[in-house]
DNA sequence: ATTAGCACTCACATAGCGAGAGTGCTAACG
DNA sequence: CGTTAGCACTCTCGCTATGTGAGTGCTAAT
C-alpha cells in the first residue's frame, strides 16, 4: 500500500480543508472538493489507507480526519509548492521598513511588529549576535565637562555609542591618548572578549582612571544583551484567535512557556545555523509546544548571518505562504541592517 | 439613612472580601468575618441599605452582593488606609533597576516589566516627553570618513545621539563651524521645534550640505516618538489570570482595545496632569474599559513632572497596595532618569 | 475498483431535575 | 426599636437523560 498520487491529493485536500477550518474533514467534504467524480465512500477507503499510513487522525471514531504531524512534515517537503508574495503583501512590509527607524533595536521590533501583524501569529526575532564581530577602534571623545562619548568601531561599522562620566580634570589630549590605547590594545578582539579582559585587568593592576574605564568596559560589554533580552517577541495574544485555544487554560500554558523566553532565546539561537527551518508539533522539543510549530528564517549583516526571525502558530499553518513573508523579510532586513552599518568604501 | 460606620465597616469588609474572591459575598460570610456579634438577618437588612445606597449590586436576585464602582470610589476616597511596601517588594524593585540599564528605553521597558511582575496586572509607561525640553547646545563630531556622530544637548543634559552619514570631503573645522552654526540658531528653541524650523528653512534656502542637515533634523525630531511608541506596555496577557476575564471573547475585547494603544497614550498622557490618579470602571471613558480601573503615577526628571505610568486591573484591586508600589516606583524611577540625564554642576 | 446502503458511534445541544447558596420578609424577642 | 430566628422563594450550577446530525466502517452489489 503506497501512496500514488490519487492519496495525495486527497491528503493536500484533506489539509487545504483543515487549514482553513479547523474542524476534522469528512470523506463527503473532500468527496466534492476535489473534483475527481469520486463518491465518499471511495475516499472512505483511501481515507482509512492513509489513517493505517500514519498520516490522518481522528478525534473521536465519529469525526472526520485530521493530518498528523507526520502528513505536515510530508506536505511541506514534497507536496507545497512554494508560493509568492501578492504585490499588496509586499507593499506593506516595505511601508513599514521604509519608516525612520534610527537604531537597530527599532528595526528588530519592527520585523517582530510587522510579522505579527501579517500572519497573525506570535512572532519574533533575534537582535543580531556581536559576539562574533571584532574590535576596530575604540574612541573616546569630550562632550562637555563631566561627560564623554565613547565610540565603538568594528569590522561591520559603527556598533554602538554611550555616554560616560568623565573624572574631573582630563583634557582632550589625554582622552585621545586613552582611546589609542585601548585602540592599540584591544584591536582585532570580538567585543565581550575585550570587555572582559579589560575589566579583569582593572582588577589586578591600579590604574589611574579606574572608574572610567569601567565604564568603557562595561559599554563593551553591553553590546551583546542578555538571553533575555536579545530578542522581540510581537502578537502574544495572537493565539486567542485560533480555535485550538479557545481553552483560556491551553492559551496560557504557551504564552507562559513563550514569555519565559529561555525557550525561545534557544529556538532563535539553533535557527541561525539554517537558512530556514520548519518544524512541525511533536518535532519541537518543548513539550508546552507540540501543539504548534515554527517557522523561521535569517538575516545577514554584510553577507554574514547575524540573525533569525520567525512564528510561532497552529500546527495547521499556511507553510508556504509564511515561508514567502519570512524569505522577503528577510531580504529587506538584511539590507537594511547592512546599509545602517556600513562605513562606505573610502 | 445615613451612612454610620457600622455600614461603612460592613461595606468594607464586602470589598475586602471580594477583592479576594471574586465571588459575590453574602451575608453569613460577613456576619462572621466582621466579629461584632451581628446576625446574618442584621448583615442582610444593611446591606439591603447598602443597596438602596448604590453601592452594591447584585448579579442576580439570590446571589451575594458586588461591590459597586461607587463603592469602590468611596472605598478609595474614605475608607481605605495608605499601606507600606513590605521589605521584600522594595528589594524586588531596587534589584530590578540596579540591572545595567543603559539608555531611557530600557529603564522604561523595565519599569514596566517590574510593575506587570509584581501586580499581575497590565502595566504601561510613558517614554519621557521632551517636546517641552530647551535645546542648548548641538555637537557634530567626526568619526570616521563617512559618518558623523550629532549630540543634542539639552537643559537637563545629554539627550540623544545618533550616527548619521557625511558627505565627503569636509573637514573637522567646518563640522564645528556647522555646530556652532546651528547652536547659535536653535538655542533654547524646543527641540521639535528646533528640527521642524530647520527642515523648514532648508526648502527655501538651498544649502551646502542639504542632505546632511536633514538628517540633524530628523534626530532633533526623532527625539519625541510616535503616539504610537513612545510607551511601553507589558504583562497583557496577566488578564486571562482574573476570572472576569475566563472567556476569551471578553479577554480580547479588552487586549484589542489596549493594543490600539491610542487609547492608553491618552490616559497616560492625561495622567500626566496630577501625581496619581485611580479611574473606576464606568470612570473610564473607553466602553471597552468599564470592567477596569486604571491607576496611574507620574516621575520627574529634575524636578520636572516628564512623564506617567500605572497599571490595568479588575476593579476589585487592592488599591493602597498599587499606590504604594507605584508610589516607590515613581520616587526610583525620577532619581535613575535624573542621575542619567544630568550634567554635574561644575 | 467503485459505490450504494445501512448500522453504528460519538459529540453536542436541550431539557429536566435536585441541591445549595443566598435573599427578603415576617413575626417574635429583649 | 434594633435584632434575630425561621421559612418560603429564587436562581445558579452540576448532573443526567434524550434526540439529532455528522461521519465512519462494513457489506454486498455493480
Amino acid at each position: 500500500m503506497g501512496l500514488d498520487s490519487r492519496k495525495l491529493a486527497i491528503l493536500q485536500a484533506i489539509i487545504d480543508d483543515y487549514i482553513l477550518t479547523a474542524t476534522p474533514v469528512g470523506s463527503r467534504t473532500i468527496s466534492k472538493r476535489i473534483g475527481m467524480g469520486l463518491s465518499s465512500a471511495t475516499i472512505r477507503n483511501e481515507m482509512s489507507d492513509l489513517h493505517e499510513l500514519g498520516l490522518l487522525e481522528q478525534p473521536h471514531t465519529s469525526a472526520g480526519r485530521i493530518p498528523s504531524d507526520k502528513a505536515y512534515r510530508l506536505y511541506v517537503n514534497n507536496i507545497m509548492s512554494r508560493s509568492a508574495l501578492s504585490d499588496e503583501e509586499a507593499q506593506f512590509i516595505k511601508k513599514h521598513y521604509d519608516e525612520k527607524l534610527s537604531d537597530i533595536e527599532d528595526v528588530i521590533k519592527q520585523t517582530a511588529n510587522v510579522l505579527s501583524s501579517m500572519t497573525h501569529y506570535i512572532s519574533m526575532a533575534l537582535t543580531p549576535s556581536f559576539n562574533t564581530i571584532k574590535l576596530r577602534r575604540i574612541q573616546l571623545i569630550k562632550i562637555s565637562e563631566t561627560r564623554a562619548l565613547a565610540i565603538i568601531i568594528t569590522d561591520i561599522g559603527v556598533m554602538k555609542d554611550a555616554v560616560i562620566r568623565l573624572p574631573t580634570g582630563i583634557d582632550d589630549s589625554q582622552l585621545e591618548k586613552l582611546s589609542n590605547m585601548l585602540t592599540k590594545k584591544y584591536m582585532n578582539r570580538k567585543l565581550t572578549e575585550a570587555g572582559s579582559v579589560l575589566l579583569k585587568e582593572l582588577q589586578n593592576t591600579l590604574s589611574d582612571h579606574r572608574e572610567f574605564l569601567d565604564s568603557v568596559a562595561t559599554v563593551l560589554l553591553n553590546v551583546s544583551k542578555s538571553r533575555k533580552t536579545n530578542f522581540e517577541l510581537s502578537g502574544t495574544t495572537n493565539i486567542l484567535l485560533f480555535p485550538e485555544y479557545s481553552d483560556v487554560l491551553k492559551a496560557r500554558q504557551l504564552i507562559d512557556a513563550i514569555e519565559g523566553r529561555d525557550l525561545l532565546y534557544d529556538i532563535l539561537d539553533n535557527a541561525k545555523k539554517v537558512e530556514f527551518s520548519i518544524t512541525i508539533g511533536s518535532e519541537n522539543e518543548s513539550l508546552d509546544m507540540q501543539d504548534c510549530s515554527v517557522v523561521t528564517a535569517t538575516y545577514r549583516i554584510g553577507g554574514e548571518t547575524m540573525g533569525s526571525f520567525g512564528v510561532i502558530g497552529p500546527k495547521r499553518m499556511d507553510y508556504s505562504k509564511i515561508l514567502a513573508i519570512l524569505s522577503y523579510m528577510g531580504e529587506s532586513l538584511s539590507n537594511i541592517l547592512t546599509t545602517m552599518f556600513e562605513e562606505d568604501e573610502e
